[in-house]
DNA sequence: TAGATTGTTAATCGATTAACAATC
DNA sequence: TAGATTGTTAATCGATTAACAATC
């Protein structure tokens, strides 16, 4: 990696999106692309592609192109996709259940250590193999085990009391699936999700399409 | 609404989030707003509210401010929410369950009709009272019952195929949760969400915070 | 070497912010 | 009316695209 200036995080948001990209073109025995023809495939120009890729070094070979393989694992690495990271989920409800049945995210390193709630009814049992531990051990035990990132799937109403909660602990990330915007200090990383915005603005979009079709 | 220009994404996509946030407002009890006050709250400058709403009308008033419930009630008509769509869950794996024992969505008129599956064992069941249909049935089902939007929750291999009879069968927009990005035509809306490309993102933010923490 | 394609600088475009006149 | 705050134009900033020299 070359002199770290400060990336903006569009740059970042788009890295993901270039790894499963090259996954793919791997898995089909694609050993090399050129920026022109990454373009055609994901849709970003050839030109946007280098200027992103060159943030973080020089991965191509003039007149040849980039390795599929070998840009794949500088991505995953610059994502820090390298690793393991352990994750609870806070909230037993639905979604929270939904992730903790997920594997999906198992084999990108993120595993699923434990489940924390309040209700007692559910404390002690196992989903998918994950124990539902009691919330008033939180603390403690992400200390103990050292949790990474903490899943929040719980009501807005307590969303921010338990992130709060986890930061005491220690985890270094927040992935928050309730509908409002956590506040945490700077030095742990947050994700918001808010599914239900993307369904709003899918929403105009059906109907701006709508009144377009009028309009013809 | 005036004279409709053509109105960015990043407009489109900070409404939601304007919405949540006079919502809220309004349930305590607040009844104007200055951009001033709003930006301090939301986060974004009182410029860019002004802008951003001015795209779609003048809804405050000059000395005054807006009235939150006023301009709740004119982002919700922008968005379309002030309508019911009727939404097919397609797959009844984890997700496609978690989605539908959701009762968040119905609030703001997005009612999940039916859900739909390959699966014999799981056809004819109910999730929620929401009745599995078989994926053979799909195509008559949306014509009959003008079905909006169809949610993909299957596996990345055959997201694209189900995205195709989706928009056969007529839908007007797709919620995509399979981690392939969905090529559909231009007169269907689509919202891609990419759960894992969050997670990798936060990922890079954790292990920046740690490189910076170290440097300290 | 000639051809291809990167890495990088320069130009353009679009989005955000600042300023201020209009007006409640 | 005076004060406040919007609506809107102008200035700035940052991100994307174009161009081309470097180099494999």
């Amino acid at each position: 990696m070359k002199k770290q200036v400060k990336i903006s995080n569009a740059v970042i948001k788009r890295l993901p999106r270039y790894r499963r990209y090259l996954k793919e073109l791997h898995k089909k025995g694609v050993d090399k692309i050129s920026s022109n023809e990454f373009s055609r495939l994901i849709g970003y120009t050839a030109s946007q592609i280098r200027q992103d890729l060159n943030n973080f070094g020089g991965f191509g070979q003039q007149g040849y192109g980039y390795s599929v393989d070998g840009l794949y694992k500088e991505i995953s690495a610059i994502l820090g996709l390298d690793r393991k990271y352990k994750m609870v989920i806070m909230g037993a409800g639905n979604l929270g259940q939904a992730i903790a049945n997920h594997t999906y995210y198992y084999k990108t390193g993120f595993v699923v250590d434990s489940i924390f709630e309040v209700n007692p009814r559910l404390i002690g049992i196992k989903i998918n193999d994950i124990e539902v531990r009691d919330y008033e051990d939180l603390v403690e035990y992400v200390e103990e085990n050292e949790i990474d990132i903490g899943v929040i799937c719980t009501t807005k109403e307590v969303a921010q009391e338990v992130a709060d909660k986890l930061c005491f602990a220690g985890v270094k990330g927040i992935w928050n699936f309730a509908p409002v915007d956590i506040e945490i200090p700077s030095h742990v990383a947050v994700e918001n999700v808010h599914l239900s915005d993307g369904l709003h603005s899918l929403a105009y979009h059906i109907n701006r399409n709508q009144e377009e079709a009028k309009t013809k």
